[in-house]
DNA sequence: AGCCGGCTGTACGATACCGTACGCATCCGA
DNA sequence: TCGGATGCGTACGGTATCGTACAGCCGGCT
């Protein structure tokens, strides 16, 4: 039994990952596009927009960082790697952030492997660049901090979070945090790689898809996930959705 | 069957808590000890040794930060409170490090609850002067700012383990960093106070805790735990314990 | 049109932990 | 010396995963 709730087989639900369309604007980024235009002049122009294809790495653990990326319409994800070769996701990162926080903090060596989740393009900064930013602007500076506050809270929560909350609730959290920062509801992910992230197994994972369809919460075919109903969804998810979309906002308000 | 493992009765193996013996050194916290004596005669004036009780807020999470704590022989606790109330912990600092590290990346409202996990003394800053001295003194911030990538990093390293890794795993690693933090074997825990530590019961804190005396890694009786063999206790701890411990001894290398 | 590879449905027992509960040991203060 | 309070041992059924395995289905390629 797989109904299929409303997901005709030739709906295109997601555009084609590789299109040929124009790169999208550095802006999309919500860090850029809160910087004051006088930083944006200076900062802009040091930067260039790559597309990244799924699984594609951009920091290797205990090599040193090239670049600092300031994701636009892709979303990128920070692992940690355990002894059996395992990973495990410790931070993903959309528009609203940067991946190599430690750069922020004086690094040049990344402590943790990243690589992209979502296909998309991000806006690449050499970090030599950034860190001269860095030094000399501290309307910049204050930014990124407010960033890898932000970066540290989700963190916290997300430990709570694997800790106590089931892995329905968990799905449900990653699928709205997913949508937030694409800006749609269907993704194309595979059980296969949503285990990886969720840090279960394959057929967990299946199992409360198929939970959340079921709910009416959600439809999936052949690698789509789609969202149908946010509110149902929400409903399922647990507090930390709520608490990490709060600790984005609090990173943009200018009051803090 | 309570095999009590070579535990007299009537040995006082934890010094009495509260004992009037003069304050330590603040020198006891690994990262004023690394500054520079110039750096030092400028910093510790500032500051003034405070003892803490077991259980004794020191940040309430939406308030704002008085001061910066650098444990000396106390073990503190970060942590996050979900909507039940219940806790979470979210980090562990003791000598290697100091509690409130989003001070240091220019906040001053505190995000997460923290309180005394081992009574002991910390090294108090208020936050002003702190902050005065991350913005006048380089090698103070520099050094701080490891600070917080190490502890970034064993947060990271907590998600992961609280996804993957046993009650008996964490359990152990949490007595070896408790060891090395105290820089002694033996600690004043109630099983009680351990669960909520770990995120667990207290019934399976007793039953881990049972596990690794009989297998005559740990002796405990009555609120009082004592690491017997610590090699066991290693190969039965996850490698997380490496992990922070490393990422502690990267934090105090120069070449960084 | 047909095939093959990747993705998903589903099952099985095993295990680790939960929530709860109750009794007993130990310690402390009256 | 004797409660009372605190801390621990242990048990019960229940549940959420695990590891593994296999079969069915879809979709793209030849």
């Amino acid at each position: 039994m797989s109904p299929r709730m409303g997901l005709t087989e030739s709906a295109n639900l997601v555009p084609p990952e590789g299109s040929g369309s124009r790169p999208p604007d550095p802006l999309g980024n919500r860090l850029l596009a809160a910087l004051s235009d006088a930083t944006r002049a200076r900062v802009l122009p040091a930067m260039s927009v790559v597309a990244l294809e799924r699984q594609q790495h951009t920091n290797i653990y205990d090599t040193p960082m090239r670049n600092v990326d300031f994701p636009i319409d892709a979303i990128m994800s920070v692992v940690a790697t355990l002894a059996t070769g395992a990973t495990c996701e410790v931070a993903a990162v959309g528009r609203e952030g940067f991946v190599e926080v430690d750069a922020a903090l004086a690094a040049r060596i990344a402590h943790r492997t990243s690589f992209c989740q979502i296909p998309g393009h991000v806006a690449r900064m050499p970090i030599d660049a950034f860190e001269a930013e860095l030094e000399s602007n501290t309307e910049f500076e204050t930014l990124m901090l407010r960033a890898v506050r932000a970066r540290a809270f989700m963190t916290e929560q997300l430990a709570t979070c694997n800790l106590k909350h089931a892995l329905v609730e968990r799905f449900a959290r990653w699928l709205l945090m997913t949508r937030d920062r694409l800006g749609r509801r269907e993704f194309n992910v595979t059980h296969e790689f949503l285990a990886m992230m969720l840090g279960a197994r394959r057929a967990g994972v299946s199992q409360a898809a198929a939970t959340l369809q079921t709910a009416g919460c959600i439809a999936y075919r052949r690698g789509v996930v789609m969202i149908f109903d946010d509110a149902a969804l929400t409903a399922r998810s647990c507090e930390c959705y709520g608490a990490q979309r709060e600790a984005i906002e609090i990173c943009f308000r200018k009051d803090n």
